[in-house]
DNA sequence: CCGCAAAATGTAACCGTTTACATTCGAGGG
DNA sequence: CCCTCGAATGTAAACGGTTACATTTTGCGG
């Protein structure tokens, strides 16, 4: 049966629509060896030869096969992100920020979100095994311990309490005492603070701050001026009414994040109650929207495309060189942004006149008014 | 030399940190070829040895290699999604949907953000090609002419105006038409126009279903009601002052999408002008905030997650029988929510006391009232 | 007990690269 | 003119699966 050989290149060819490097080796007259050689730039190969393998691959519209490459390098020149349910500004500019890092590296990214319990997390995970060198983890509320299963892929992760691995955190500790600080210089001393998801580790920190600012004053029954949310629009809404119902309300509410600010927003103006005039409201993230809302938003500025620049870098670093990469954990400040949705409770007096100074640690910087 | 095989398998097996389907062969006491039967579960074989193969595969902790089976079988069980730049709650929904079908198909996304110009996309596209099996590609304002180049790859197009392969659109003109006839019902017959980008597709579409409402209108200079707008926040708020600083001001402004809607709303209420006693406000796609801005805004809800789905079904279609595949183009509906934006004009009479009926075509319906 | 089809399993080619090592080429020194 | 030594290039073995085809078992009727 020698006829069998020749019946299959043939059809393989024929499947083949796309030129192989095999192709473009015959085309130049040189081994594949030479044109691998050229098209990745690393050894030596003569001017001259290089320029007719160039040649052939462009008139073939060469374009070499990825999956063979990666198998035979063992690099997939991918990365993969995996976020809990994927929804809102603050998701979209994490990916946002880590495409454009990686896109500038060669590196392409594969995403998955939608992830609410640790067991489907670490299902996706499984089956991105071999399809990416690294991962960036977002997982403000589930331990890190199920990831420690995995074999010896390099992970970031993003705003997660776990210590052991890279990590990218907001100071969120930061930025409330900041906001806090912003508050009491105004005057206020009943401030009210809606919580986060009681898991998630941004929300725990930003809280902690809150509460190490109260520590100092002299609102009695603290915890009565906390208020459940979830960091929904929705958990906001309920909250701010919750809050407008109360016989003493308090002179300023402090949202956890600013989807629920924006909800507390709505809430207050539902119950006739005015903004900043009667009650002042702020928030955390400075997501796009709350520039826009009336009053415009006083928050605290999270840079988070650069939290996902960061992150790439991290990743890379670890993916290049694992032997030498030593475990980091960075921190990404935050930027107070003024704007009009607070001002000085109605009979009190302004503690300080003077600008306060930035934040406490490096991290945390000012900014007056509105930016850009 | 006959020690320098040894050797090499030495140094091979060291790296190899994972199990191969080899190791899998050998402890189970079979072939590679049962190995991959039993994990495919596509051919014949016995209970008994597929237990074994199975126990093996547990123990060693085997995860095939997806590299070499996209090199074996030439699919990547991935799919590409390239957009423009990537930002705001509306292409994280289109992520988001297209994640969630795809998952549950086994299918992996590859995400490409942040191409303003169809030269970086084609470049990116090039990038993914062997990498995807198929591509969902957003490009409302390029035309579809340079993908057209792209070999033999299976192609979505989400919201472009491109009409020769496969596509998805929104319903643009129809819902524009349905918002029209609502605020026609409503008493209005001066209703200003904020336009989005000139070369969105979408846009485009939107304008002139406005367009051919206001034809039958009373309204003269009709050109004098559209402003100009980019989609942004910055442009709606722009759009808004101009409008508010007119002489004889229209009694309702339609935006061709919500986050210009929240920044006419913006505008207004710096200008002092009560929405919606003064003046109507109404978007576009319902983004979520919209639900929570001061008035709460009446819009057209598009289903983008829906799009997403559709999107990522049309593709799979595709990819799985290319040769029976009959290129289509889908249009996902849009549906009415009426929110607290608009009223009757102060003095007008209201046309029409009846509810108008559904929008014209199966593909817009209406919905009175909030939704969920 | 034999023969034989069907079922189960094994063998090895192939997917398209990369790369260690082998080979060839050409120039300069002896 | 031969030898040596780099530089340039070629050869072929991996990488880890899938799968067509070959081979071995099984089950069963005769």
């Amino acid at each position: 049966m020698p006829s069998r050989p020749d019946v299959r290149k043939v059809r393989r060819r024929k499947i083949a629509a796309v030129a192989t490097i095999h192709d473009v080796a015959a085309r130049a007259g040189v081994s594949v060896a030479t044109v691998s050689r050229v098209l990745n730039g690393k050894e030596l190969v003569r001017e001259e030869t290089s320029r007719q393998v160039r040649a052939a691959a462009k008139s073939l519209r060469y374009v070499p096969n990825v999956a063979a490459r990666s198998l035979s390098i063992r690099r997939s020149q991918t990365i993969g992100i995996v976020l809990p349910d994927v929804h809102g500004e603050f998701f979209s500019e994490v990916i946002r920020g880590i495409d454009l890092a990686a896109r500038a590296e060669g590196y392409h990214i594969l995403v998955s979100g939608s992830h609410s319990d640790p067991g489907q997390m670490l299902e996706v995970v499984e089956t991105m095994r071999g399809r990416v060198d690294g991962l960036v983890v977002m997982a403000p509320d589930v331990t890190i311990a199920p990831l420690e299963e995995l074999p010896k892929m390099p992970v970031v992760l993003l705003n997660s309490s776990g210590v052991n691995g890279d990590a990218i955190t907001i100071d969120n500790y930061g930025g409330a005492r900041a906001m806090m600080r912003h508050l009491h210089e105004l005057g206020h001393t009943r401030i009210a603070f809606v919580c986060g998801p009681r898991h998630n580790a941004d929300a725990r920190e930003r809280l902690r701050g809150y509460r190490h600012a109260m520590r100092g004053t002299a609102a009695k029954s603290l915890r009565a001026l906390e208020w459940s949310g979830d960091f929904t629009e929705e958990s906001g809404f309920a909250a701010g009414s919750r809050i407008a119902a109360q016989a003493a309300r308090p002179t300023a509410v402090f949202s956890a994040n600013d989807s629920m600010a924006v909800g507390v927003l709505a809430s207050l103006a539902a119950a006739g109650i005015k903004v900043p005039e009667a009650m002042s409201v702020v928030g955390f993230d400075d997501i796009p929207i709350v520039r826009y809302v009336a009053p415009p938003m006083t928050t605290m500025r999270v840079d988070i495309a650069e939290l996902g620049r960061r992150a790439f870098a991290l990743l890379l670093d670890a993916i290049t060189d694992p032997a030498a990469h030593a475990c980091r954990h960075e921190r990404v400040g935050t930027t107070l942004v003024v704007r009009g949705s607070c001002m000085a409770p109605m009979n009190a007096t302004k503690v300080s006149t003077q600008p306060h100074r930035a934040a406490r640690g490096r991290s945390s910087s000012l900014n007056k008014g509105e930016v850009s």
